[in-house]
DNA sequence: CTGTTAGCGCGTTCAA
DNA sequence: TTGAACGCGCTAACAG
C-alpha cells in the first residue's frame, strides 16, 4: 500500500502538499494538483485512515446502542441513522445490548477508548445515575426512549398524546370496557401509555378496573401477548376493546381471540402500536398508531451530528409525529350482546 | 484523557512497562505491575485505541455488506455476526447497499484505506469479475449467496438439496400441479431451488408448465408475491401448491388466495422459505424450510476470523443445516375437484 | 503557493 | 526485568 510519502515523491513535491490536496485545505496550484493526481492514479494511493484518525484524533465512527437488531422496530431505525450516518461520512457501529445495563455500559466505554465519536442508545431505560456522566463528556443522543428527569438530548414521539388519540378513538367507537396489555419494562414509552390510559377513561367518566390492565413480557413478545390477553378475556364483563402498547403484542391478542373462538373486530377490538410492516402481510390488518422509525433514526444522527459539532446548545427533546391508522382490527362494540 | 506517558510517570516507570504490561508481552515483576495498576486506576486511563490500531495497522473492524438491514432474514444473520465479532474483539460495522453494485464496491474501498480488517458479504450476486481482485488482497467471506464459478469462501445452505425436500413432500401429498413463485435477481439460491423445482417434477415424470413459473420482484416482496400467485391462481387448470422461494412470497400468496375466495391449505396448499419469525405469528402458520440465520452469520464470521489469521487455507465452503417444517399451510390436494 | 518539521500515542526493537 | 529511542502515516503550524 502506497504512502502519502511515496506520493510525494513521485510527484516530486513535499508530502504537505499533497495532505493539502487531499483536504481541500490551503491552495494548490492546479499544475502541481495535476501532477499529484497523477501520482495517486499511477500507485494506486488510498489514504490510510488510521493514521488520519489517529492524527486528528476522531474515528468517524458513531456507536449505536440497541436491545437488539431482530426486532424490526429497532432495524428501521437503525436503518435511518445508518443512512444518515453514511451521508455524512461516518460509520455506524452496532452494538447490541439484550436490555443488559453491563453490556450497555461496556459499550459506552469505548466513547473513552476513542472508538467512538459519540453514541446513539435506542430504547435504553437506564437508571441513569452513571449515563449522565458518560453524555456530560461525550456526544450523546438517544432514541425512542429517555429519562424525562434526565438532561439528555433525545427523539421520540409524544406517547401520551398518541395513546390518549388511540383511546379517543376506541371511546368514540362506542367502547367502555377497554384493557390494556401493557409490558414489564422501564421505558418512558409505557408509563406514559398507561397514563393516558388511565386518564383518558378517566375523564370519560370511566372507572378503570384493575384487572383490565395487564402487563407483557418487557420485549413484548408475542406469546407474552397471547396469554395476557387470553387472561383479559376471560374476566367477566370481557372487554370489548383491548389497547397494546406494541404491534406484536396486538397480533398476539388477536391469535388468543381466535383461539378462543371470537372474531376480530366484530366480538373483540384489538389496537396496535408502531405500524411495523409485517402486520400489514395478514388479515385483519391492524389498527394502530404508526410511528416513524426511520425518520426517528435519521433525526437521531443528525442531532447527535449537531452535539459533535455545535456541542450542548441543541433541543433537549424533538419529538416527531405520529399518525393514527385505522384499519381492519377496530369496530364498535356489539351493543346487542 | 491521560496518556500511557502520564500513567508511566506516575508509577515511575517507563511507557514500555505499562505497554507491556497491557499487552502481556514480556514479563513485569509483580511489584511494578501493581504500581502500575495504581496509577491507571488513579488517573483513570484507557487505551487509545486510534494510536493502538494505528501503530498495529488493524482497525479490529469488520464490514458487513447486507442489502438492508430491515429484512428480518439478514437481520438475524447480521445478529450472528455481531455476536460472533463481539466474542473476538471486533467490532462489527454494517453498510446497506440497497442491492446497488456501486455503494458495494464504494463499501469495500473502506478495506484499502484501512478502516476495517475483513468483510463479509451477505447475499451479494455481484457479477465478481472484480470482487475476486478484493477477496485475493482481503480476507472476505460470503453469506448465503455466492458464485459458484468464483474461489471465495462462503457459507450457505444447500438449496438445491433442500427445494427437492419441499417438492418431494408435495408430491407426496399428492400434488401434480405444482407452481413456483421465485424472484428476479441473480442469486445462486433463486437459480438452484428453481432448477431443483424442475428436476424434481422431472425426475416425477410430471411436465414444467411454463406458466406455473412466476417471477416476483427481486427483493421478494410481499406484494408482488401477491400478484405473482394471483394471475398463477387465475390459470386453467388452476394450481394445487405453490412453492414460494421465501416466506414473504408465501404471505402475498396465502394474501392472494384469500381474496380470491380460495382456503388455504384445502383449496391450495402454500410453501414458503427462511422461516421468518413473523410467520407464527398469524394462521395459517406456513409450512416452510428454515435457514439457520443467526448460525450462518455466526459461522460467516468464525470463517473469516479463520482467513484473517490463518491465511487462505480455510474451506472454500460451508453448508449449513436447513429444516422442512410442516406446518398449517399444506395439505393434500382435494382430489374430488 | 510550497516545503520543513513537529508531534499525535502507542508497540517494539535493542541495550543495559 | 527495565528503559531509551524510533517510527507507524498523517495533519497542521510555521517559515519561506
Amino acid at each position: 500500500m502506497a504512502t502519502m510519502a511515496e506520493v510525494a515523491r513521485e510527484a516530486g513535491v513535499s508530502v504537505a502538499t499533497v495532505s493539502r490536496l487531499l483536504n481541500q485545505q490551503g491552495t494548490v496550484s492546479p499544475n502541481t494538483a495535476e501532477r499529484v493526481y497523477a501520482a495517486i492514479q499511477k500507485l494506486s494511493y488510498e489514504p490510510n485512515l488510521l493514521a488520519r484518525n489517529f492524527r486528528k484524533s476522531e474515528s468517524r465512527v458513531i456507536l449505536i446502542l440497541a436491545p437488539n437488531v431482530t426486532n424490526p422496530y429497532y432495524a428501521h431505525i437503525l436503518s435511518g441513522i445508518g443512512d444518515a450516518a453514511a451521508g455524512q461520512g461516518y460509520a455506524a457501529l452496532i452494538f447490541t445490548t439484550g436490555d443488559d445495563p453491563a453490556r450497555e455500559r461496556e459499550a459506552l466505554e469505548m466513547l473513552k477508548k476513542h472508538r467512538a465519536d459519540g453514541a446513539i442508545l435506542i430504547a435504553s431505560d437506564m437508571g441513569c445515575n452513571w449515563l449522565l456522566e458518560y453524555a456530560d463528556r461525550y456526544p450523546i443522543v438517544q432514541c425512542s426512549e429517555y429519562d424525562p428527569e434526565v438532561d439528555i438530548p433525545h427523539v421520540s414521539i409524544d406517547n401520551y398524546q398518541a395513546t390518549q388519540e388511540s383511546m379517543e378513538y376506541l371511546i368514540a367507537l362506542g367502547h367502555r370496557r377497554i384493557a390494556i396489555i401493557s409490558a414489564e419494562n422501564a421505558y418512558i414509552s409505557t408509563s406514559l401509555r398507561v397514563k393516558a390510559y388511565r386518564d383518558t377513561l378517566a375523564r370519560h367518566g370511566i372507572a378503570p378496573r384493575e384487572d383490565y390492565i395487564a402487563q407483557a413480557s418487557r420485549d413484548y413478545s408475542f406469546k407474552s401477548g397471547k396469554w395476557r390477553a387470553k387472561e383479559l378475556l376471560g374476566i367477566d364483563p370481557r372487554p370489548t376493546a383491548i389497547f397494546c402498547i406494541s404491534d406484536t403484542l396486538a397480533l398476539g391478542a388477536i391469535t388468543a381471540a381466535k383461539e378462543l373462538g371470537l372474531r376480530v373486530p366484530q366480538d373483540v377490538t384489538v389496537v396496535g402500536f408502531d405500524d411495523v410492516e409485517h402486520t400489514t402481510m395478514l388479515h385483519p390488518y391492524i389498527t394502530t398508531v404508526a410511528q416513524p422509525c426511520y425518520e426517528l433514526g435519521k433525526q437521531s444522527a443528525h442531532l447527535l451530528f449537531a452535539r459533535m459539532t455545535q456541542g450542548k446548545e441543541i433541543p433537549r427533546q424533538t419529538l416527531l409525529k405520529h399518525e393514527l391508522i385505522v384499519r381492519e382490527s377496530s369496530a364498535p362494540p356489539d351493543l346487542l350482546e
